[in-house]
DNA sequence: GTTCATTACGGATTCCGTAAGGATG
DNA sequence: CATCCTTACGGAATCCGTAATGAAC
């Protein structure tokens, strides 16, 4: 048995059982695999995967555990990489963090630029995505860390841990009606067409289920991912946005209104989420508590040695979250 | 980085960092070993083993907890290497159990009989030794299975499992002294010299315990690890046996007289020992069955996910472990 | 006919053994 | 000087690429 034959059945697994993808995927020769395959076969002496003539057609029973193995496997040589990486030089490496607009535009910047002054060694990687592929981006060990409000919980290899909670604001144009209700209620907000987040993103979830729970079915005029795109079409007068309070700055969008709609949604989480079982980097832990301060090194490390999320939630139970 | 280097480091961390020992060990060339851990060193630019000169002192502390994670790889290619045997044939391989001479020679036989008879092509191989050596033998994954009433607690890597409680017999020749007390106490008998388990085995911690406790100090003429050595000697009147109830056997035995012990020493319980993490063909499963019916299947599979012994103990704290 | 996996084969690399060398205690 | 690790070296095995073959859709 090799890593290398692992690393094999591992990739063919994730690219649709298509040894030929796989090749060009991991920039190597397609019989190659193909040969290491039947080479790991013959050694087991039982096939991984079921073939109808010479297609690859599925993953036999024997062949799924064998690959979820396989993937534990590869993933533990990456903690070893970075164990050596580690010690080796404690401040140089990369952070990839998978993250949305919202927090890459709203919420890190300030972190970010604190977090470079004191390692300038260490390479910073910003990946952008919905909330499922950062979810997935972080499963499959493709980047360090997520950051997202929504979907980390879709995938049980990660483990979830809560940095702030955060609630939405309504903006809308200089004099607008709505400014001049006291007390807004949702009937009201209900009565306009709205601009807001697509489906899946930045707690988008919640809006929904407020209208719902109240029997509203605004209209919805227009939905971005991004607040800036919101606020744009705000400005245009096609509706009211609704958008995370974090994305309303005071200077730059002085020509809007920022009307508190905390009462309406309730609040939302944002949650850093990591892959289990994997080795963090120091200034990863660095990160996380510059991020998130409750989040100390002590707390995020006896969080990843447990296996179950209740267990996890019961450890920090009692931290009270910072709200944005 | 090679399975077969991780193997290397693996090994020469179990053979007290001999590399010479290593290699006849494990049958191959003292200088394929250098080399090969020469080459992960330069892979992953960090020493994993601190040298005099040229003789490896200690690991790094990288090296320590790099070799705790090839520990688990090399686990996990066993692992793999099992789920092929199983699914090639579900009833062929073999079973390595370890335990103490008491159980070899009184617990199992019956259910060992049986097995046998379910499952004929499964090679059973039985290792007897001290409680120590068995837990260390599974901890190390020499064996499959260790079942001992001590010491499995020790490795911090082992489930372990009730599977009965027993308790004791105090073994006299016939008309000894001791048969004319109604109500036998611990006073009664610390008056005689004592025949019985050598410390660290088959429960005897609980017998000293129980002396203890009442500020007594019998004379113990003699330790076994063995109750048929130890019936020997009650046999030629040396002093009287403290032996495990289900050591007694009324027809071989007939010349001795068993009063009861139980109230005198409390109950003790028999455990199996599994290392987490590995798989277990499915006749070993049915192996733990016959020998505690209520360790089924369903609840040995769920034991093996859990991390913790406390979330194991939770598991099956409800069930009523029967009694030898 | 295109896509896809297997087989065939040759060159480069790696692996592993023996033998020699040098350090430690 | 006995033990132990490293270096040197050569043969064997393995790996990996290109090219050719043949099955599936």
């Amino acid at each position: 048995m090799k890593l290398q034959q692992l690393r094999y059945i591992w990739e063919v697994s994730k690219n649709n059982l298509n040894v030929s993808a796989t090749a060009e995927a991991i920039y190597t020769s397609q019989p190659g695999i193909s040969k290491q395959i039947r080479i790991l076969e013959d050694e087991l002496d039982i096939p991984i995967f079921s073939r109808n003539g010479k297609h690859l057609t599925e993953m036999t029973p024997a062949g799924k555990k064998i690959i979820k193995i396989a993937g534990e496997i590869l993933m533990q040589t990456e903690n070893i990489k970075n164990i050596a990486k580690e010690f080796r030089d404690e401040k140089k490496g990369t952070l990839s963090i998978a993250t949305t607009h919202t927090q890459a535009r709203y919420a890190l910047p300030t972190i970010i630029k604190a977090f470079m002054l004191d390692m300038s060694d260490v390479t910073l990687d910003i990946q952008q995505g919905t909330p499922i592929q950062i979810a997935e981006m972080v499963s499959q060990g493709k980047v360090d860390i997520a950051i997202a409000t929504e979907a980390i919980e879709l995938f049980d290899n990660l483990i979830m841990l809560p940095c702030y909670s955060w609630d939405r604001c309504i903006l809308v144009p200089k004099g607008h009606e709505l400014t001049q209700i006291k007390s807004l209620s949702l009937t009201d907000v209900a009565k306009h067409p709205l601009i807001t987040y697509v489906f899946g993103f930045t707690g988008r979830s919640k809006l929904d289920e407020a209208f719902s729970s109240e029997n509203l079915n605004p209209e919805v005029a227009l939905t971005a991912v991004d607040a800036d795109v919101i606020k744009t079409y705000v400005r245009l007068g096609l509706g009211v946005g609704i958008v995370a309070r974090m994305a309303y700055d005071v200077q730059a969008d002085a020509d809007l209104v920022a009307l508190d709609a905390g009462h309406l949604f309730g609040k939302s989480i944002t949650r850093i989420g990591i892959r289990k079982d994997t080795f963090l980097r120091g200034y990863m832990y660095e990160f996380i508590s510059l991020f998130a301060p409750h989040l100390t090194h002590d707390v995020v490390a006896k969080a990843m040695q447990l296996k179950e999320q209740a267990a996890i939630n019961e450890l920090i139970k009692d931290i009270k979250l910072p709200h944005f």
